[in-house]
DNA sequence: CAGTATCCCTCAAGATACTG
DNA sequence: CAGTATCTTGAGGGATACTG
């Protein structure tokens, strides 16, 4: 990052924005948040990452606002981290990241996990929906769960 | 990676679609494709990044199939990489990191670039606009050009 | 101009041991 | 269980010199 302007100085959105989530791990962080992951444990099961690693990125996600950390629901001491309505924000992202690997990355028959939105219980569609004027039609956040 | 799936036995697409387009520069440059930019001088001096790196993630992406090499239109020897359909595709996810940029990297009043679509004429939301049902409106990807 | 080849260095990431 | 601390490794990335 040494060539790299510093964030403040990046008058691209769309660097900030990969300045902040675009690593290996942070999205995938969210994701998992999306789809109701809470606790270090599961997050680090889930995506097998070092718990070192997995630590840092909370914390930033956490610095950033984009996760919040909460008293556990189940009345342990530990803590949750929960997505902020910034974090919800990233849901478009995180669908159209989903999407297009849906449809570009998988050969045809392949099985991928989907995800489910849990207002209208039908899968996110592996397609945006074209409107008349060929823009997407983009699904709202609800919540929404894994099935494999 | 190591501890990371293989790509083709991840089954979930945004993990994919991270594997492959998530890392500091791919991103930037299907940004600056959508912006017209064609030509590696071109990238590069955009960017900023390293030459090897530049020719590296230009290769990698060919690979993927998202960007295409032609015969330079200008007639010089040299080649342009240009968007394949696939490419195009990336448009919902890059207009989604740079509609959560704007809104939350952002100070209020802060200057950022805008992205103008070529056939509407008019600049890229910086929200999505909402449908009835609370789901968002994608801009579709016509042609753009950046304005700073 | 459009890359390639080399060198070097930093940091991300993994493994693991330890602590409240 | 939920982390922190420490060590090590390797890949990513920068700088730069070189080539067709």
């Amino acid at each position: 990052m040494t060539i790299r302007k510093a964030t403040d100085e990046e008058p691209c959105p769309v660097a900030r924005s990969v300045d902040l989530i675009g690593d290996r791990w942070s999205l995938l962080i969210v994701r998992d948040a999306f789809d109701g992951v809470r606790r270090f444990g599961d997050f680090q099961r889930s995506l097998g990452v070092a718990r070192n690693i997995l630590a840092d990125r909370l914390r930033k996600l956490v610095d950033a606002g984009i996760l919040e950390m909460r008293d556990a629901s189940d009345g342990t001491a530990y803590q949750e981290y929960v997505l902020s309505t910034k974090g919800e924000g990233l849901f478009p992202i995180v669908v159209a990241l989903r999407q297009w690997g849906e449809l570009h990355l998988f050969a045809r028959g392949e099985r991928h996990s989907v995800l489910i939105d849990t207002r209208t219980r039908k899968p996110i569609p592996r397609m945006t929906p074209q409107a008349k004027d060929g823009s997407t039609l983009m699904p709202a956040f609800t919540e929404v769960r894994k099935v494999t």
